[in-house]
DNA sequence: GCCAAACCTTAACGTAACGTCAAAGTTTTT
DNA sequence: AAAAACTTTGACGTTACGTTAAGGTTTGGC
């Protein structure tokens, strides 16, 4: 006697098919993502496999980092029924856009990256041998070496920049 | 005239020789992370160099994108007068687990690019060959082939499916 | 000394995408 | 029928500020 016939499901088991949770689900109705079918006499919300279908989409996009806003665009395009040739044209352009913002994500990680083994390496260069020689101390300097001490901001403490300043 | 006396600046220099906001300031001081010297008699806040030093190195670690709260850890540390070799163990930590979770940052954005070019290349692959020829369509795809519609979600449009869905 | 321009103050809402209660109603299971 | 499991709406919390708003303070010129 379940109060959810037809083999709709209740949001629990759309969530779990899906893998997300139940507020994600919820948070994406607000957002006009995706509906529930129709709502139990109680007030429950209740799902096809057609909507599963949509979350699975919402969530695979997810997946590539498009955001909510975004995803709304593209998923809402599927329904204005376009040619077939239009909406292809148009997903490519969004993915192929996204794409090369991903790309610039990695080159900025890679940048961030610089800087961070730069920095290792010139605070290693700064530290006295009996301390150089620990290798779990830094791993990231085995590879590189220089610059002096006053590159690095960390050893000059406002107060005690004389004491605290190390010695090569 | 001045009532910003002794070499102090109020904050809207701070920031500009910074290279940030008044707000930021501000929000910074909020999280406890720098203080002014003092107050004009008016209630502005007045800044030596220190704090300037300071803001910069907040900054510094700020591009290398560690959070505020983990910055405000690797600054207070310079204040607890350490050895300068356990500050120097300490900070090359924090740098060394921030340089592993930036190359994790890199290997995730180099996941969802070999997705979104797996997307594009079945999307590119169902094209029939008029609108495949179109360069600008799929720029991505030039180097990639094959799968077939059925991996790619974006064309089955749940109420219509059939007219949407294409052909080679 | 006075006035306007430029600068500063605190307060508070907005952002993105949910996580996490809370209090109360519904469905399912026993 | 009662308990367990699930669902409902509502609302605050998160991060690092941006952006008004309304109203004091400093500064520079005359």
């Amino acid at each position: 006697m379940s109060k959810c016939n037809d083999g709709l499901m209740h949001i629990g088991k759309l969530a779990k098919e899906a893998g997300t949770t139940t507020r994600t689900v919820r948070y994406y109705e607000e957002m006009g993502l995706i509906y529930p079918e129709c709502r139990s006499s109680g007030g429950f919300r209740c799902y096809s496999h057609e909507q599963l279908a949509r979350l699975r989409m919402i969530l695979s996009l997810k997946e590539m980092e498009f955001d909510l806003e975004h995803i709304k665009v593209i998923i809402d395009k599927r329904e204005q029924n376009k040619t077939a040739g239009e909406l292809a044209h148009d997903i490519l352009e969004d993915l192929n856009d996204r794409l090369k913002e991903v790309e610039e994500q990695i080159e900025h990680y890679k940048h961030i990256r610089k800087t961070l083994t730069q920095t290792i390496a010139s605070i290693c260069a700064c530290l006295p041998c009996d301390l150089r020689v620990e290798e779990r101390l830094c791993p990231a300097c085995q590879t590189l070496n220089q610059p002096t001490c006053q590159s690095v901001p960390f050893f000059h403490s406002p107060s005690t920049a004389e004491t605290l300043e190390l010695k090569l």
